[in-house]
DNA sequence: TTGTACGCGTTATCAA
DNA sequence: TTGATAACGCGTACAA
């Protein structure tokens, strides 16, 4: 038995010690050479020698223990409205891309859209001490005590400034009315989402300056507001719409899940898309392209959305500057069945 | 200035010593009152002095330092293989809604149906302490090192009997048989799914058994195998079974995600759903409804699944008992428009 | 019944 | 450039 196998026997994954003695060095050493910050204090063979032995070793840093030092937890929370949207699995993916080559794991949590259960997983999450947020939900912000874990808004954006990674709601929606336009419509509807989100009043205040950039005519009868980003609230919004008495041959609908809201309504009173009523959604979410009639629909970069969100947040956590902190990409529409030109009944 | 306020000032939230200073005993004591299991070994009026205090300076405990010290987190992992495919959001909020009174909180990762994924995102989760797992992946379960933390498995099941809660896939498949057949069809082909999971493996013998149970002939050029539980997968799988020469009628798809693939490859080669092949998929997965046609499915309570799972896996963690560890919930068929009586042709 | 001492794995602060 | 040591906040043997 040699003398250098004195380590005792070790259960559990490999510790900091563990790769120390067998690099024969102290660990603090070891935390030094392998943590980005300080490596440049050690002697650079030794760094070298270190992280190998580490990765042949498959050491893990001990998030929680490195959290009891330096008290950060290393996870994040994420809170969406709404899980079961399409939209925000990529969403997901993308987060957990930036996040997870940092150390960082997502606490994902659902609202329902509810504001109670929104403060008690805000609550629960705050108490394992997330080091910042992410949040795609439509409240009160200060509902996460951002001095003390930065946040970073989501498909959402505030008035007093808070860091968001949003699509191209404006150009978008310019777009899409564009669009029918070209396709000869002039009358119009709009199921505009809920105007305490952003996203709704932004996509509604756009179709307005489109609509009037356009030169078409603005009826109040063309407008409705579905409650809530659901199926559900869209087919309410779109009955409201027919109920309305106005006369139109496009819906712009406020997003995907809306305008699946109006196939619905549109179907339950014998309205073909597209041949009587053409729909336009928004955000080409997964299966977008599936729905009988596949939906024209705007496209945001949704995996992109989310990493850039993240990226945006581990900055900040860094303490990095707050510039350029408030992120708009690109939207681009994506034609596909649910329009075409009206029947000029 | 009092003899009492000689704390140092402190920043940050309120700890154990805080309390302790504050009414004048040690820190253990403080810890022994708070904690249920120990409170019997204290003195009942500090104790009762001790919650007081505690409340009033609005003492929490730190969850991280607890950790480090017990090996636990009030956190479950939950495994899934993709985040994108409807099925499993629903079965997160069941999760969520039994985990959550319990003060349990999960902590979500997707594989990508990746296997190098798998081990990562798991031993991420490891690092963190989790306190047991849910498991919807196909993976070898020694990966989640069982006698550390106890593992449920979700839409999934074992040959060596770690618990699981899954969906009657045989009945649902006999239920899809008995529809088509019933509605004159004899051809019935099948893209079956991965065999490595079992709920491929299970819904394909149980086409096997249905076929011979009516007594209709098994040919091997109606079986097809999609390699992973994707539309990608599905259309590869049909396309495979089209040019094998197999005349069909109808198709069973293991789940909705191939079925999607199974309308993409027919809709390319010209074949209309259901005017020329009936298609069948199981799940009945978010916007399954929704599809062009809306697709004939096997229909199975997510949210209750991933409520049971969690039920199941809280009693383990509690050291009840493993029986009635096997959860097998009923499938029923839900007919749509992407199924018909065969032409005849 | 309570206090002491220690350790979980890591990092920060010294000193060498 | 590295090592020794302490500390993060808590829980738990052990001693008193």
């Amino acid at each position: 038995m040699s003398v250098e196998s004195e380590d005792p026997p070790r259960a559990g994954p490999t510790t900091l010690r563990d790769v120390a003695r067998r690099v024969g060095i102290h660990p603090a050493t070891v935390s030094r050479a392998l943590n980005e910050n300080t490596r440049h204090l050690v002697n650079a063979e030794t760094a070298l020698r270190v992280s190998e032995v580490a990765r042949e070793m498959g050491y893990r840093p001990n998030p929680i223990a490195r959290g009891l030092k330096t008290s950060r937890s290393m996870t994040i929370g994420v809170v969406l409205p709404d899980l079961t949207n399409p939209l925000f699995p990529p969403m997901v993916r993308g987060i957990e891309d930036a996040l997870s080559p940092a150390g960082f794991t997502a606490l994902i949590a659902n609202t329902d859209n509810d504001i109670a259960r929104a403060r008690s997983v805000v609550q629960t999450l705050r108490l394992r001490q997330v080091d910042g947020w992410i949040s795609a939900v439509a409240t009160r912000d200060d509902m996460f005590e951002e001095h003390v874990a930065p946040l970073v808004l989501l498909n959402r954006q505030d008035e007093v400034g808070t860091p968001a990674v949003v699509g191209d709601d404006r150009d978008g929606i310019v777009q899409a009315v564009a669009h029918l336009v070209e396709l000869g419509h002039t009358r119009i509807a709009c199921v505009a989402g809920p105007q305490a989100i952003s996203t709704g009043s932004n996509r509604y205040s756009a179709y307005i300056e489109a609509m009037l950039a356009y030169g078409l005519e603005l009826d109040h009868a063309l407008v409705r507001f579905a409650d809530s980003w659901s199926e559900r609230a869209g087919a309410a919004a779109t009955r409201e719409l027919l109920d309305g008495g106005g006369e139109f041959t496009a819906v712009l609908a406020g997003n995907d899940m809306t305008a699946l809201g109006c196939y619905e309504t549109l179907g339950e009173r014998g309205l073909g898309v597209p041949d009587d009523v053409s729909v336009v959604g928004f955000n080409d979410m997964h299966f977008a392209d599936r729905f009988d009639p596949p939906l024209t629909t705007v496209r945001i970069p949704h995996h992109e959305m989310g990493l850039r969100a993240a990226e945006l947040l581990l900055a900040r956590i860094a303490g990095g500057d707050d510039e350029s902190s408030h992120v708009v990409l690109p939207a681009e529409l994506v034609v596909r069945r649910s329009t075409r030109a009206p029947n000029g009944r």
